[in-house]
DNA sequence: TCAGATCATGCAAGATCTGCATATTGATCC
DNA sequence: GGATCAATATGCAGATCTTGCATGATCTGA
C-alpha cells in the first residue's frame, strides 16, 4: 500500500523535474513518471506542465506548495507519534513552551508530566505565536506561555481552555560586580539596556510596562537586541547592559551573586504562566495531566 | 493508486468494527480486513485490538482520533481546492471573517477580492479563535477580524502579517419607536441591555469599555445574551434591550429610522478592522489581494 | 455448550507497479 | 532549420498487490 503519495508530489516540488524527483524517491524515471500520471488521474488535477522540457510543477500545485508541505509534515509527525506511543506503551504528550519558559521551568514541567501515568513528554520550544499554532493544529497537546492580566486572553476561551499555573516576574538584572556603576549612571540619567524585539511577547511586555516609566527618569540606551532570553541574561551578566528576564531563570545566578536584581530601582513586570489545551479532546491521561497542571502545585518558580 | 488510506482508519474509528467499516468503505469484509493488516504493517502500528470480538480500535489510535480526522479533513479540502482551482483556472481564495464582519462587510469583501485577477472567493464565517486557527492552519488565506488599539496584537507579527483596513464603531442601538422610554428609564437609573457572552470578542469589548462606565450611572440589567451580533440587533430592534452592534451592520436600519443610535448617551467603542495573512507564502494573486486589502480603499463601512 | 456474529486466510482472477529498452518530444546550439 | 542532447513517455513482461468468494478460526452472549 502506498501511503506516501504526498511525498511524491513534494519531491516534484523540491526538485522541479521528474528525473530528479524520481532519484529522490529511489525509483526509476519511468516508474515515477507513471506514478505522477496516475496521481493526476486519481486526483483529477494536472500536476506537471508538460509543455516545457524540464517539466515544471503546475501553477495550481505551486500555489499550494506550503499547504501541501504542511499536510505532509503533519501526517509524518502524527504517524511517528502514534508509533512511538504504541511501541513504548506510553502516550506521547507534546508540550509547546515559550522559549524562556523552556529554559526556566522546562525540567520541572517534564518531571511533573512524566510522573503522571506512563506519559512520555516532548517539550517543543517556540515563540508565543508558534506555541499557539502548535496547539491549535494539534501538533501540541498543551501550551505553556506567559500572560499578563492586562492582556487577559478571555476571549480565546471558545476553542481552547486555559489555566493559571504560577506567577512570574520579569526582573531587571545586571552583572553584580559592576552594578554600582550602572546605578550611578542611572542616577545621572543614563541607562544601558538589552532589549527584546517589540514583536516578541517579552519585548511587548517590557516596552509597555517598563520603558515608559524609565524614560521619564533617564535616557534609555538600547545597546543590544535579542529575542532569546538566555542571550539577554548572558549579556547582562557580561556587563553589556541591564536585561529584564524571568526571575525563575535568573534565580541561580542571583543566588550565586553573579547577577544583581535591580527591580527596586528599575521596576519589574508581573506576569502569569498560563497553560492551554484544546477544548474538545481528552484522553484519560490528558485529563489527568490537565488536572495536575491546573492545580499548579508542582510547578512553582 | 490508493490515496485514501486515512479514510480507512477513520471508517474504523467511526464504526468501531471491521465489518461495518468495510461496508462504509464499500469493499468486502475480507478485503478491508487485509487492508488494515497491511496498514498496520506499513505504519508499524497496531490499529485494532483483536482480543475482543467486535475489534475495537487501539488505544493509540483512539488517542489520536481528533488529529487523524483533522489531517484527513485538511487533505480532503486541499485536494478539492487544488482541483477547483485548476479546473476553473481561477485561484480559490479563502477568507475567514468574524461573524459580525461577514454580516456587515462580507459582500464588499467578496466584491473587492473577486475583482482582482480571476480570484474565486470563499468566505468562512467564524469567531475570533476559529479565524485565527483557520489562518494558521492554512485553511484560510486571509482573516478579517476586529481589533482594538488597546489589545494591540503587535506580538503576533512573527508568523502573521496584519494590515489595518478600516475603523468601525460598536454603537448602542434600540428600537427607534420607543427610544424615549428607554432614555427616561436610563435617567432614572435603569438600563436593559442585550449582552454578548464574555468569551467572545465583542463581549469582551463591551464588558471592558462600556459596562464599567454605565454601571457608574445606573443599574445594568442583562435581559438577553447571544453570541450572534445579528440576533442582538434583532432584539434591540424588537425592543428587548439596548445592544451594542457594529455601526456598519446597523447602518441600514438607522437610516430607515427603525433603530436609534444612543452612543451620545451610552458611549461607543472604537474598533479597527484588521486583515491578517501568513507571513511566508504569497502567490502572485495573494500579493495583489493583500495590496488591495492594505490600501483598504474599497472596503469602507 | 451452541448459535450467531466477527474476523482471518487459502485461492485464483484481475489489477497495478516496476525496470528495461526504446520511442517521442522539447531545448539548445550552431 | 537541422543536429544533438536531455527529459519524458510508452510497450512489454515479470513481479507484486488487491479483491471477492468460500471457508475456517475465534469470540460473545444466552
Amino acid at each position: 500500500m502506498r501511503i506516501d503519495w504526498l511525498e511524491d508530489i513534494i519531491a516534484l516540488l523540491d526538485t522541479g523535474s521528474v528525473v530528479e524527483a524520481a532519484a529522490m524517491r529511489n525509483v526509476s524515471q519511468s516508474a515515477f513518471s507513471r506514478r505522477i500520471q496516475n496521481l493526476e488521474l486519481v486526483l483529477d488535477v494536472g500536476l506537471v506542465d508538460r509543455r516545457s522540457k524540464p517539466n515544471r510543477p503546475t501553477l495550481a500545485l505551486r500555489n499550494h506548495e506550503e499547504q501541501l508541505r504542511q499536510v505532509a509534515r503533519q501526517q509524518r509527525s502524527l504517524i511517528k507519534q502514534i508509533q512511538t506511543e504504541s511501541r513504548s506503551g506510553s502516550e506521547l504528550v507534546v508540550v509547546a513552551c515559550q522559549h524562556a519558559i523552556t529554559a526556566s521551568l522546562g525540567s520541572q514541567i517534564v518531571k511533573l508530566i512524566s510522573g503522571i501515568g506512563k506519559a512520555h513528554v516532548r517539550l517543543r520550544s517556540a515563540n508565543l505565536n508558534e506555541c499557539e499554532a502548535l496547539l491549535l493544529t494539534g501538533q501540541a497537546d498543551f501550551s505553556i506561555t506567559y500572560g499578563m492580566e492586562a492582556e487577559a486572553a478571555g476571549y480565546r476561551a471558545a476553542s481552547t481552555q486555559e489555566a493559571f499555573i504560577a506567577n512570574e516576574r520579569l526582573v531587571p538584572v545586571y552583572q553584580a560586580r559592576t552594578v554600582k556603576e550602572v546605578l550611578w549612571r542611572f542616577h545621572m540619567g543614563h541607562l544601558d539596556a538589552v532589549a527584546y524585539p517589540a514583536d516578541v511577547f517579552l519585548g511587548l511586555a517590557v516596552e509597555r510596562h517598563i520603558y515608559p516609566r524609565i524614560e521619564r527618569q533617564c535616557r534609555l540606551n538600547i545597546v543590544a537586541e535579542t529575542a532569546l532570553t538566555l542571550a539577554a541574561m548572558q549579556m547582562a551578566s557580561a556587563g553589556v547592559g541591564v536585561a529584564w528576564v524571568p526571575e525563575a531563570l535568573a534565580q541561580a545566578d542571583l543566588d550565586d551573586g553573579r547577577l544583581s536584581d535591580l527591580s527596586e530601582k528599575l521596576g519589574s513586570v508581573d506576569m502569569q504562566i498560563i497553560a492551554r489545551k484544546r477544548a474538545e479532546d481528552a484522553s484519560d491521561l490528558h485529563a489527568r495531566i490537565w488536572n495536575a497542571l491546573s492545580r499548579g502545585g508542582a510547578v512553582a518558580p
